[in-house]
DNA sequence: GTCTATATATTGATAGAC
DNA sequence: GTCTATCAATATATAGAC
């Protein structure tokens, strides 16, 4: 009978190469900023020489470009299903602002590199990264429309009001550090967004 | 009788041409981000060649640092005086939200690099600006925390909000356009942070 | 203070053996 | 897929004339 481990598909293996090679760029991207990061850096902290990056990733900016659209593609898939999920829209809205932050929280690096280092990515792979961002923006705003409609919320501009919260909670990854509780992270922002700017009343204070 | 341009003290034609290369770098690092930017492209902005730089600055670092000091050495000299003028601490803060949002409107471009190429300074100069900031946000926490105990704002922890609303504030930069309302975004910002994250009660809302 | 010319270092990326 | 060796480009910074 065969090894199961060496008979294991090389596509597995292969992606498993590319994670970590994205982990360890994004650690290194967050402290030290994209351009200060060489490939040989990276390398050695995946136990290999740069030259062999090259066999998981065309070029540096195709590293940052895989972080980037981790934090902005995989949220719109996995997060904003849940502004269509039953509740009010004040409710749903709050599921989402608890995932954003959990998820923040759990990829803290890499969500900060996808904010700061935007201007190293090609045009093409910025236009994409900036659509996902823009229209997770606009589902946010839609649903914050949809609770001033139904006088939950209590917003003059929508539009404006969803800004100011996403900013607000993606200020978080600029300070956050690994010995925070983050439960109460979440709760604290719930609560800033939704009784706070976007003026539910009745709430909890 | 001598020509007085020509016979102009040499100090002030200097530091005119340093604010003439902030300015232009300060634009140039906010559009491509800090190491993208060459110095030749600095010099040509203000028409002398590359090496030329180095007659008012000791290296582009202490470009940016030069960015970077402007906007956070002159907020705390300049605005944090509000927190100590007469009105209650609501008031106070008011004043101090107003004048960050009037000071980022007009400094757009020193603002976002400010804030998104810290890691490029050197740990001298980043602790120095880091020092400025902290001291910028304490003062805020303080003032919350006045304005708590007087019952005017509603908050459970000064600190936390505190970062809560400068997060938010300085999230203005990485998205405002030159076309902006500026009185009405200070208006909108004011009452974002002050009827909304802090709880003010009994506001125009 | 500005110029021309250049030193020096580093980096992203490629070629080809194994 | 990983290695060694190397290319080619680019950038910051310096030297010295004017």
């Amino acid at each position: 009978m065969e090894d199961r481990e060496s008979a294991a598909p090389p596509r597995i293996a292969g992606a498993a190469r590319r994670e970590e090679i994205v982990a360890a760029a994004a650690r290194f991207f967050a402290e030290q900023g994209y351009h200060t990061v060489g490939m040989r850096e990276i390398a050695d902290a995946v136990g290999i020489k740069g030259a062999s990056l090259y066999n998981h990733f065309g070029s540096k900016e195709e590293i940052l470009y895989a972080i980037a659209l981790k934090m902005t593609r995989d949220p719109q898939e996995q997060h904003l299903p849940l502004l269509d999920a039953e509740g009010t829209p004040t409710e749903r809205l709050a599921s989402l602002i608890e995932a954003h932050v959990r998820n923040l929280a759990d990829n803290r690096v890499e969500h900060l590199v996808s904010l700061r280092e935007l201007p190293a990515l090609t045009p093409e792979h910025l236009a994409r990264v900036t659509d996902y961002r823009k229209y997770y923006q606009r589902r946010v705003r839609d649903v914050i429309a949809a609770g001033a409609r139904a006088g939950e919320l209590h917003v003059e501009d929508p539009s404006r009001a969803a800004i100011a919260v996403l900013d607000m909670l993606n200020g978080i990854s600029w300070w956050l550090r690994d010995d925070h509780d983050v439960e109460a992270l979440v709760t604290t922002y719930v609560s800033f967004a939704i009784d706070g700017v976007l003026g539910r009343r009745g709430g909890p204070r």
